[in-house]
DNA sequence: CATTTCTCCTGTTAGC
DNA sequence: TGCTAACAGGAGAAAT
């Protein structure tokens, strides 16, 4: 799943790639991806236009086009987002593809079709849900042990739901959100206003240790995930919990444990985290 | 408002 | 070997 260090990696990979160029037709082969506007309205209004930057956001990646319009792009699932040589693009998956005035295209690849698209005037960017409401991240400056304390004071909910709410905390995902908790020594379903103020210390310190952790690594291909070269990421090999059911916890070697919460997978070690 | 559950979506994999 | 059912989870909507 393409979480913070997942889209920065590619946002890093692509960046030299397309940003000064035009894109000089659209090919949209799958329409009820672009959520806003329709998919000839949306093509209509980005081609001809040149990339002037592109940032990330949480999971969002913005596209800051010429004419004070952004194109947003979230990868959801399964989403890629890769340059190619025009010409030599074997996807089955490909969903959407840019072509730019570069010997290169921009393709969009999608095996679940869950991705979104949309370009919206740059004073409308708060239209995009999600987008606008993004909490702090971590590693920034905002991100800190007090922020973390405040937003969990006053909640009852499962601490692993919480770190899922983008609202909170912008680009954790279900891998990092299991790491970061194994990391810190805490039990997923602990109520968030039951940590104490060790347990916040430690879980803000380990959150932004595996994320950067991951960062370094590329992110994390557990399965779908590719880089803005369609290569594979590293972190996959440096998981202490995600994916490792039945298998030994790196700390102390106890079996790890798959439970649901929230409707999503969670792995823990039943002896390091209480 | 806070929290939980449901829905979308389809390739992959486990199991019979 | 081949078919079916379970499984994966981000985010918004709906329900509690
Ligand atoms: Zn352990």
């Amino acid at each position: 799943m393409p979480e913070l260090p997942e889209v920065e990696t590619i946002r890093r990979n692509l960046e030299s790639h397309i940003v000064d160029k035009q894109i000089t037709a659209v090919d949209i082969f799958l329409p009820r991806l672009v959520k806003w506007p329709s998919a000839d309205e949306f093509r209509a209004r980005v081609l001809k236009k040149k990339i002037n930057r592109l940032e990330r956001k949480g999971k969002y990646l913005l596209l800051r086009l010429q004419g004070d319009i952004t194109l947003i792009i979230h990868l959801r699932m399964t989403g890629q987002l890769y340059i190619a040589e025009a010409g030599h693009v074997t996807d089955r998956f490909e969903r959407i593809r840019l072509h730019l005035d570069s010997e290169e295209v921009l393709v969009y690849s999608d095996a679940r079709t869950l991705g979104t698209w949309y370009v919206m005037p740059d004073h409308e960017l708060g239209r995009v849900h999600g987008l606008e409401s993004l909490g702090p991240e971590p590693l920034s400056e905002p991100f800190t042990v007090s922020y973390l304390a405040a937003i969990f004071r006053s909640r009852t909910g499962k601490i692993k739901s919480l770190l899922l709410n983008q609202e909170l905390i912008g680009g954790l995902g279900n891998i990092y959100a299991d790491e970061s908790l194994a990391l810190a020594g805490i039990y997923p379903e602990r109520p968030a206003n039951s940590l104490n103020s060790d347990e916040l210390e430690a879980l803000h310190q380990a959150i932004n240790t595996v994320i950067s952790q991951a960062l370094q690594n590329a992110g994390t291909t557990f399965r779908d995930y590719r880089n803005g070269y369609r290569q594979e990421g590293h972190n996959q090999h440096h998981l202490r919990v995600y994916g490792r059911k039945g298998q030994a916890c790196p700390i102390c070697g106890s079996t790890i444990v798959r439970i649901e919460t929230a409707g999503r997978g969670t792995h823990y070690c039943p002896q390091c985290q209480h």
